[in-house]
Parts: structure tokens; C-alpha cells; sequence
DNA sequence: ACTGGCACTCACATGGGACGAGTGCCAGGA
DNA sequence: TCCTGGCACTCGTCCCATGTGAGTGCCAGT
């Protein structure tokens, strides 16, 4: 049975007041708050009606409704009508990221930015390795016997990674390394370099190939097959202020936060920069985050994502706002890695 | 009034009670539990010097007693003796750091290391720059007209800087700035560079000029003079296991260590990596931290510590084997970086 | 100097009663 | 057919009185 618009008005009423009032909404409060035009009888039996549909439950007999996951989920996606971004969050959002002056600098403020907009817990992945591409490979020896390999993607993000040898190597055969590394790798994808990452070896001169074999390997290993995603985390302090929604549950989310699989999980699954995700209570993989509300989304210029980035809440969060600004940073975030 | 042996060792006995049980201690449990060899009424005796003494405080005035700072104070400089570590724990420290493969990754683990062992927050310091020593400076061409500079430490931390150059560079400059850069700056401590970084530009052929000035600018200016600190925090979830502590506190702390700032000064402080420093309550220079006690600690190889970590936790904590762990785990931190 | 005894204090748990927000249902009216 | 006012009912919450017990301070006695 299709629910008539008057029942859906009412459904969206009590979400609103729930979310700002954190408690259960009754049918006379709902019609002194919101012009409905009609009394609070109807409104009881529109109630019932969207409780037996599945949209609200009553806590116990003798209180208001409150939505169910799946009346949050209708709000989200059929009521909700997206808050446009005010001139203030749009000065805050350039005034934040505007001194950035590294990678880990633009993540890091954007995390904090996140985190003040929609005051909740902020996540943001570094940009995926794979999805980027060689930007540069230097070649640094530390010492005679140990290398230091330097990958520098396009996004900005460097990583490194000491490779001790079984020989000494000389300086010659470093830059000669350096130069054929960089020829053959750079403007690639990482995710499509392993061809010719492990082709590599058979088609250098002889006198380098024990040399690059060593590099490939790590390369390879650490750096294509299991590269090491990150991801940087803030604003928990803002879990407490809903210390009314999870009574006890502030715990086990915390400590599912400090998972760095639960936090690449959560966004791992986003792909497109375009669209938001919403996944509302219990429609989270993880037991944990049940009682919590996860807005993401990718960034990155163009079609593939470089990386996520979203926020996370309780289930009564105002997902209007959330989701324009969960939005409206990535897109400037995207913007920001692809200019730089 | 110097306070006879017995009165301390009920002092003592209160403290390790309240430790463990978080409740205001009687004099009749404490007669039971611990044997004192003498009768409750003797002990209330006690109990009502030690509070006129300034070490126990009544809640209220049909409770028991608990330490009050200077009570806990006293235990730390005088009575608390030192758990040494089990096999288990020390297990724990080498297979968790065993495995760590480049500076970034021991931090991280060192600080879950720290929080898992204690139970406590754990706060960890990237080796202070200014006190390392260069190891090698990278100077990589990404384009023609943008340089990165790649800075790294004996330590291991390696931080880059984009420099966009007004004109195209040759490779050749590049080549010859990196070799210069080397030989000048290798196995120097920051702390001590910024004399031969600003003389730089005079000495060098007039061709390199003002390229050396631009990165002996960035040099100068964002990795000696304002070098960036950074911390890695972990376990906060722990927090919530004293929730019983700081009802309402936890918000303030939580976003107190969210200010790098906070962290860094509670660690900024510590300079020498052979003594456990203690701060307890009130001793505490923030406000937010007034209800929570710091155990932190200097690591580094030899005298002056690269950089600090410590634990954060009720006031109420372990000492001894907090102190114990704490110092146990940066000594091998120590022992770790400088042999790698 | 220590001990047992005793009166006293006071936080906390328990239970009953009043209160009130909210509901479902029903009969009457547009 | 849909909406409305009225009404009885439910049940969580607040408030208060009371009882209980842990803990204390003090004192007289050994």
C-alpha cells in the first residue's frame, strides 16, 4: 500500500523533530510544531499506519515514535531535501585547506574540517597507491649496502621503503637505476604496473639485474600487491556529545575506530567521487557501528576515486546537512590534490 | 611530623585498595585484606593523620577514604616499588615491534604497544627534527619547474617539501644541487644547521644561487626553524574503561588530545630518556587534564631523547607497572631506531 | 599504645503514590 | 469515507519516606 503524501509530511515531521529533540515525538507535540492542518487523532492513526509499515516504533506503550532504520532510510532517500551550503561553511571550508602545504597537511585539516562541520567523527583515507600513478622514483643510498627507494605518486603521497643489500652498489649504478626505473614507471598506474615491475630485471644489463631484482621485489611486494592504504582520523570528541544515544556504546565504537581495517572498510567500498553513501544503523557490516550512521564518499578529479572520505554518527544524525557537506568537502578536496 | 612506618604502610595499602577497586576504602576492609597485625580502630587512627597530613580525603563523611594528589604523589616518589616486567610483556614489546617495517609503522606500533599494555591512552613522538641528524637530502625534479626537496633523518623520518621554482631547472643543477646539499649537510644536526644552511647560497658557483636560496628558504624556514612535531595517539577507547573516573570529563579530555598542541607540550617537556617523568592530577598544566595523571618518558639512544611517549590515564592508575611498561617500552624504542 | 564498644552520620536502595505524556478506540459530524 | 473530539487506559518518571549498612569518631579499658 502506497503511503499517501499526508502520511509521508508526518513521517518526515517526526524525523526532523527527533533528530534536533533526541526524544520520542507524540502526536499532540508533532501538531503544535508543524502546520499540518490537521488534529492530533489523525495524526495518531497516520502513526499507527506508518509504524505498522515499518517506519516508526514505539520505545513502550505510553511514549512517542521514533523512526526506525527504515523510516531513516525513506527520509534519506525520498524527504530529505538537501540543505544548500551557507556562505559560512563554504568561507570555512577554502579558509581551512588554503594553507595546506603537503599531503599529510590537506588531510589533516580536512579530517579537522569534517569533523567542525558536521560535528561528528571524521575519516579520510590517504589516496589509494594503486589507483595513482608514478609521479617520480628516487633512488637514495643511505649507506654503500642500503638503499632507501622514494615513491612519489601523483597525488602527493610519498612513501618509502629501506632495502638493505646483499652487496655494495656504487653510486654510478644508482643513477643509472634511478633513470631506468623512472622511465619505464612513470605516468603509470600502480595498479597496472606489475607487468612491468616484474618484467623489469630481464630487461636491464646484466651487471644491474641482481640490483633491480631487489627493488622490484619490494616494489612489488609492498608496494603494488599490498600496498599499505592509511587513513587519518579525528573529531572522536564528538562521539560523546550523542553520549545519550549510545549509553554504552561510546566503548565499542571507539574501539572500532582504532581499526585501521574497520576504517578502510568503511570507505573501501566507495568508488565514485559522485554520489554520497548513507549506511544508517544496522545496515553497517560491522556490529560495533550498528547504533551509528555512516556518510561517505570518494575523492578525486574525475571518474575513479583516489580515495574516501565520510563521516560517522549516531543513527539520528541531520543527514541533509551531513550529506552537503560530506560533499562539498570532497569535491574540494578532489579539486585541491588534482591542482597541486 | 615525620610519619611513622605503620601510617605508611596504610597509606600504601589504601592506595593499591583504591587502585583496585576504585571505592573509598574503610578501615575494616583494609584490616582484613591486607595484615596490618592491628585492629581496625588503630587504623581509623591512622587514616584520620594521614588525612590531616594532606594524603587521604573523605568523599563524604560515612565513606572511606581515597588518595588525594599529594597521597599519590608520595606513593610514587616513596612507596610504589617497581613491578618488573613479565616474560609475557616482554614477549608482547618484541613480537610487536619485531616486524615493523620503516618508521612510520614503528610508531604506530609502539603506540598500540603501549596503549594494549597498559590499558591506558598512549601518546607517541615522532623523533624531534632539530635533534636529528641529516642523512641524506634528496632533491627530486618533478617537473621542470617544481622541486621536491626529500629530508632524511638518521632516525628514519623523512619529510619532503614542493618547491615551485620561479625558472626551469636542468637536471644538471639538480644533480649538482644534491651533491652540494650532501656534502655540507650530511651528519649534521638540524638543531645546529641553520648557520650553514643561511650561508649556503654565498658559497656555491653563481649559476646555482637562486635556486640554493629558495630551498635553503623552505629548509630553513619549515624544517629548522619551525620544524613540524608530530604525534601518533592510540587507545583511546580506553578512556571509556575509567568512564566511572570522569563522568562527564571524558569530553574535555577527548578533545584536548585532539589538540597536536596539548600532546606535544605534555611530552615537550620531557628531555632525558633515563628518568619516567609523572605527572599526577592537578599537577597537570591543562585544565582538561586536571582529572587525569601523565606517565611519559624521553627515548633516544644515548643521552638527549629524540622525542617522548607516555600514557595518559585516571589518576587512579597502576603506577608501578605503568611506569614499568613505559619505560621498558622506550628503552626498546630507542634501541630499535638507532639500529636501523 | 592499642583495642573493643558504642552512638552517630549519611549515601544509597527500596517501594509506594501521584503525575502526565501518549496511546488506541469509538461514536459523531463534514 | 475521512476527520475529529472525547475518554479510558498504560506506563515511565519523579518524588518522598523509610530502612539498611558501611564507615566514622570517641572513649574507656587493658
Amino acid at each position: 500500500m502506497p503511503l499517501e503524501e499526508r502520511k509521508l509530511e508526518v513521517l518526515r515531521a517526526i524525523i526532523e523533530d527527533f533528530i534536533s529533540s533526541n526524544e520520542p515525538v507524540g502526536s499532540k507535540a508533532l501538531a503544535e510544531r508543524h502546520h499540518l492542518g490537521v488534529s492530533p487523532a489523525t495524526i495518531r492513526n497516520d502513526m499507527a499506519a506508518l509504524e505498522d509499515a515499518g517506519y516508526l516504533i514505539q520505545p513502550h506503550t505510553s511514549a512517542g515514535r521514533i523512526p526506525t532504520t527504515k523510516g531513516y532510510r525513506f527520509f534519506v532517500d525520498r524527504l530529505a531535501q538537501l540543505r544548500p551550503l551557507s556562505g559560512a561553511e563554504r568561507r570555512a571550508i577554502h579558509a581551512f585547506l588554503e594553507g595546506a602545504v603537503d599531503l599529510d597537511d590537506v588531510l589533516r585539516r580536512t579530517v579537522r574540517l569534517l569533523a567542525q562541520l558536521t560535528h561528528q567523527v571524521a575519516v579520510v583515507q590517504y589516496p589509494s597507491l594503486s589507483r595513482s600513478t608514478v609521479c617520480h622514483l628516487e633512488v637514495v643510498r643511505l649507506t654503500p649496502a642500503r638503499l632507501m627507494l622514494v615513491l612519489i605518486t601523483d597525488a602527493g603521497r610519498v612513501e618509502q621503503r629501506v632495502v638493505e643489500m646483499p652487496d655494495e652498489v656504487s653510486e654510478d649504478v644508482v643513477s643509472e637505476l634511478r633513470a631506468t626505473l623512472n622511465t619505464r614507471l612513470r605516468d603509470q598506474r600502480l595498479a597496472e604496473a606489475p607487468d612491468i615491475v616484474s618484467d623489469l630485471p630481464d630487461t636491464v644489463p646484466p651487471r644491474l639485474r641482481p640490483v633491480v631484482t631487489m627493488l622490484t621485489g619490494i616494489l612489488l611486494e609492498t608496494l603494488i600487491e599490498h600496498p599499505e592504504e592509511r587513513v587519518v582520523l579525528g573529531g572522536t570528541a564528538n562521539l560523546t556529545r550523542s553520549a545519550l544515544d549510545f549509553p554504552n556504546t561510546i566503548r565499542p565504537v571507539l574501539e572500532a575506530l582504532e581499526e585501521q581495517v574497520v576504517l578502510l572498510r568503511l570507505l573501501g567500498e566507495v568508488h565514485s567521487p559522485s554520489k554520497v553513501q548513507v549506511r544508517i544503523g544496522d545496515e553497517n557490516t560491522f556490529e560495533a557501528l550498528r547504533s551509528t550512521s555512516v556518510v561517505s564518499i570518494g575523492y578525486g578529479s574525475g571518474e575513479t576515486a583516489l580515495g574516501g572520505l565520510g563521516v560517522l554518527g549516531p543513527t539520528r544524525m541531520d543527514y541533509p546537512s551531513t550529506i552537503t557537506a560530506v560533499s562539498a568537502v570532497a569535491r574540494y578536496v578532489g579539486q585541491l590534490l588534482a591542482g597541486s
